[in-house]
DNA sequence: CATGTTTAGGTCATTGTGACCATAGCTATC
DNA sequence: GATAGCTATGGTCACAATGACCTAAACATG
């Protein structure tokens, strides 16, 4: 099938590709990352993302998702899953030619992880602290963390990939919860509904309640149909 | 370095990386991309996009302005260049596990592509053409050049690398006529031109003009350093 | 029943937008 | 040299969207 290329294998190595994720979700109201800590030595207590292999006869998207339900235990047909970029510096892995397809996901508040062998053990992290120099040494792998995060504030403007990150039926102010810790600044509450709400289709209304401990009882919705946010939200005065 | 992962090598094959290049430019006031055409047996005529395997010790980025370089005999430096994808179906080629990472490349009206040997030329296709089911045959590149054309025109809306498409300097009928290209429809001139000149250092005045066969001179203009558009060029009403 | 808390919804001045219209400044032609 | 034709530039105006507020509704608690 490279019927048309001059080029056959000369020059060309061969190389091992595997997949990394950025899996966000939303906990005690900060946005965490899925991170994997290694529990023995050698490098005991180092985190990487989580990701594996690419295995014969699997798509990329495909491999994605087999890392995420194996590392979170959830099906990840639930979750907003998209293709990062990828990452094939020369000197990644001395031992081998290694390409990384870097996934971004996110979801509703998820299960703890499976409980992890004892080599490996799967945490929620915090954005905040898993951007810090000292926590992310593999590779690559902070650098593929911040383009997700940027990637995930980005989205939030003009798509409605926000919802993917609440659980059905959710409210608005979860929905609001989710724009205000990924961006990292509150919203008006009342600009932030009437934006939602005239948005086409970007939630639908259930028609029944949630009653918490405190306030008034606030409308449920579920997601619609629409993939992009028109007019988009706007995040122009705090970019920083 | 992978030192935190169960998995080897096992239950992986070794592959092969490409890359391949989704090249827009304008001509003759349409969109155009870059194809290769094979001029002799067997597949002769077919068309491809521009690419080829990634090199021992070359960084993805690096391969794709080589075959940039090498396909249109231009710097590929004073274009736009951005990942795209990576399309890895198993099944792709059946002799090897291949990985294609697809790149974007946005530039103003090239040079004639440089003469094509017997074997391989390459020829700036009309997009409406090039979209045609029977024009591009090879592997996903149908779908690649699609995904191309649609992260080309999302971008126009909310970043400045439409001006990507403009020899410097340029006049703000030659950006408008970028939007209109991609888009494929008209665009008012005059709330164009106060949305471009309003928004924050997308372009600048050089204070020069310059007169064409016809009409009114027109202020010339460069590249400012902006790379997101604020507020975006809007597309909603159009949107398909 | 008063108070606190959260949701729901409204007001209003300001800004951005789309659809126009008018004028400026050139070339080509009569 | 006047005029027509053409494009660039700039302005108007009604309307929509936005941000900063404010008020009321509907719950729980003491």
């Amino acid at each position: 099938m490279i019927h048309d290329r001059e080029q056959k294998y000369d020059g060309t190595v061969p190389a091992a590709v595997t997949v990394d994720l950025v899996i966000f979700t939303i906990r005690d109201a900060a946005l965490h990352v899925l991170l994997i800590r290694r529990g023995k030595p050698p490098f005991e207590g180092e985190f990487t993302l989580p990701g594996g292999f690419v295995r014969v006869g699997e798509n990329l998207d495909e491999a994605a998702l087999r890392e995420l339900e194996e590392e979170t235990g959830v099906d990840g047909r639930t979750l907003h899953l998209e293709q990062l970029r990828t990452f094939g510096d020369s000197g990644r892995d001395p031992r081998c030619r290694t390409y990384t397809v870097a996934y971004l996901a996110l979801g509703p508040d998820l299960p703890i992880p499976v409980a992890g062998t004892d080599a490996r053990e799967a945490h929620w992290v915090p954005v905040s602290t898993a951007l810090s120099p000292t926590v992310l040494h593999a590779f690559d792998h902070a650098e593929i963390l911040k383009e997700g995060l940027d990637r995930a504030r980005a989205k939030l403007e003009y798509t409605t990939v926000a919802a993917a990150f609440c659980r059905e039926p959710f409210t608005l102010a979860d929905l609001r919860h989710v724009y205000e810790v990924t961006w990292g600044f509150p919203l008006d509450p009342s600009n932030f509904r009437r934006k939602v709400t005239k948005a086409v289709d970007f939630v639908r209304a259930t028609g029944e309640f949630r009653s918490l401990e405190v306030g008034r009882p606030a409308a449920l919705y579920r997601r619609g149909q629409a993939e992009n946010l028109f007019p988009p939200m706007t995040r122009a005065d705090h970019n920083s």
